[in-house]
DNA sequence: GTTTTCGATTACGGTTTCCGATATGGAGGG
DNA sequence: CCCTCCATATCGGAAACCGTAATCGAAAAC
């Protein structure tokens, strides 16, 4: 794996999760796949709670086949709230991006040496 | 502040102090005035805990005047293997800005719906 | 028809990280 | 000597993460 510490890939990974959600459903076992094809590896007892609590914030709806029972596989979509904070993460990003992979210097008037 | 989650904004934080920790010392009070400036708040007892892990992590060395004694202020750099930790980062943010703020697919050849 | 396997999610106890308020050490000023 | 300021350290509680194992229902194998 990455050298990279988790706990910034694991901030990436939401905001992945939530821009895929934006564009069609996406599934638990699917975002594993996904990583490891990768190279990531997340358990299920990792993914499953980020997205119980993503989708108890409002930002992703959940649906499944009630007849199939608690554990039927479980399609997430993004939520209006949910678009509403991707927005917000992509300037985060973009200014992220500007800032540290293009080196350019946000302008603050008066940024100062520590 | 901001109405994206903290979590998000933790690790963005992360980034921009090795990023700025390559470029010039930082301080931890110094961090939190910058970051009140952008409107966000970070306590002592967050970053103090943070800065020390990036040092335990070998990413940042500090050093500080031992004559002033344990609070004396403190300068972090980034070391060697701060600096490829960054590197990785910065790779990581740019994918992220393509796929997410971009839109652009990473072409992944078996990518298929979930 | 029964057993086994598979896909997907849930459960759980432990570890790590974050949180904010408060405490602390030393310098500097009155 | 006391007070203020700067900067960092401390602390207990809460939240998030971790990985393994368990579980549910469908499908396949016997």
């Amino acid at each position: 794996m990455s050298d990279v510490e988790r706990e910034f890939l694991l901030a990436f990974w939401k905001v992945h999760i939530l821009h895929h959600a934006s564009r069609e459903p996406v599934v638990g076992a699917w975002i594993i796949r996904e990583l490891a094809r990768h190279g990531y590896t997340v358990s299920p007892g990792s993914l499953y709670p980020l997205l119980a609590r993503m989708e108890a914030r409002g930002w992703l709806a959940g649906r499944s086949d009630a007849a199939l029972g608690p554990k039927a596989r479980k399609e997430y979509t993004l939520t209006d709230e949910g678009h509403r904070v991707l927005d917000q993460l992509r300037e985060q990003v973009a200014e992220l991006y500007r800032e540290v992979v293009l080196g350019e210097d946000t302008p603050a008037p008066e940024e100062v040496s520590p």
